[in-house]
DNA sequence: ACAAATCTTGACAAATCTGTATAGATTATG
DNA sequence: CATAATCTATACAGATTTGTCAAGATTTGT
């Protein structure tokens, strides 16, 4: 399981224009500058986000791309869904009917399961989290993740660096 | 973010063997067919899954896999570590030193904070699931699930079917 | 009208992931 | 020993993802 690519680049590309303060926008060349991405990537990237509704562009000598809302209400789940899909996709195992009946195929079902349940926690944590967040530095969006995860003081802090 | 086709096939191929009961093995066209993946395929799963000690594979007329450990004590976890590595590398971000200590570049490590963060809640789920808990049927397993994540009742078994 | 800077689009090459093919090594059984 | 069934290992082709290229369209300012 990983983040792709196109999650991270896209992501780190939207950061980029949140961090202009008031609308600012910013060119595909000075993406491109501030990220160490080349510049045609960088389009590919936002035209993806554009369609997406999370910027917009305008062209000309002027030209350039802005966030479509301020940072505090774009979601970084939403933003990961549009640039790498879903861990969990409905159609996974089809072989069911109804919420919550069960499928005959108990094996596929509780990989189902445990697919889904993995996507629910994942998505405990990106649905709260905004571009507005990810500006913080890394000590306080450290914290601010420590909350997010109902724990609270030092000694739970050291489980985010625990490994499996 | 996606589970590989490595982690889904292996995990089943696993699981396969999880089934049979009192540790009875099982030879690749078994686990080929019962999973309908052709036996080549399964074969290079069941070679990396050996290699990482899950299973213990003899040669020979009666040979076949088994599981090196009973159902209960094998942690999914690990076992999708093993087939499709982790979601937070340790060296995704290395211009740091110190456990604690914040990183120069604040978006690199935004970004590095928020990886850890879905790393971390994946885990929580990954490392209290073992192959014995992927035996019960979804109902069971959905309810199961549940527990795990500190949800109670109906109203909260809802959230594992909300959509993003 | 023209030029310069910008975004837009589809096609393309390179890298990685998926799944298959093939030849070989090991072991039980007669 | 011979055979048949098994696992082992490497190499290979196809599919997907990643990243680049080139031609075009839009807008500003002169």
């Amino acid at each position: 399981m990983k983040f792709s690519s196109q999650e991270e680049y896209g992501l780190r590309c939207l950061l980029c224009l949140a961090r202009e303060r008031e609308g600012g926008g910013l060119a595909i060349p000075a993406i491109s500058q501030a990220e160490g991405i080349s510049t045609t990537y960088v389009a590919k990237l936002m035209r993806i986000l554009r369609r997406g509704g999370f910027v917009k562009s305008a062209r000309g000598k002027i030209g350039g791309y802005t966030l479509s809302r301020p940072p505090d209400q774009i979601v970084v789940g939403e933003v990961l869904a549009l640039l790498g899909g879903r861990l969990f996709e409905p159609e996974f195992c089809d072989d069911h009917a109804g919420d919550l009946e069960v499928c005959t195929n108990s094996t596929d079902c509780s990989l189902r399961s445990l697919w889904r349940a993995v996507q629910f926690v994942v998505d405990q944590v990106l649905r709260k989290t905004t571009l507005q967040d990810l500006l913080r530095n890394e000590q306080k969006m450290t914290f601010w993740v420590s909350g997010l995860l109902n724990l609270s003081g030092e000694p739970n802090l050291k489980q985010l660096f625990k490994p499996l």
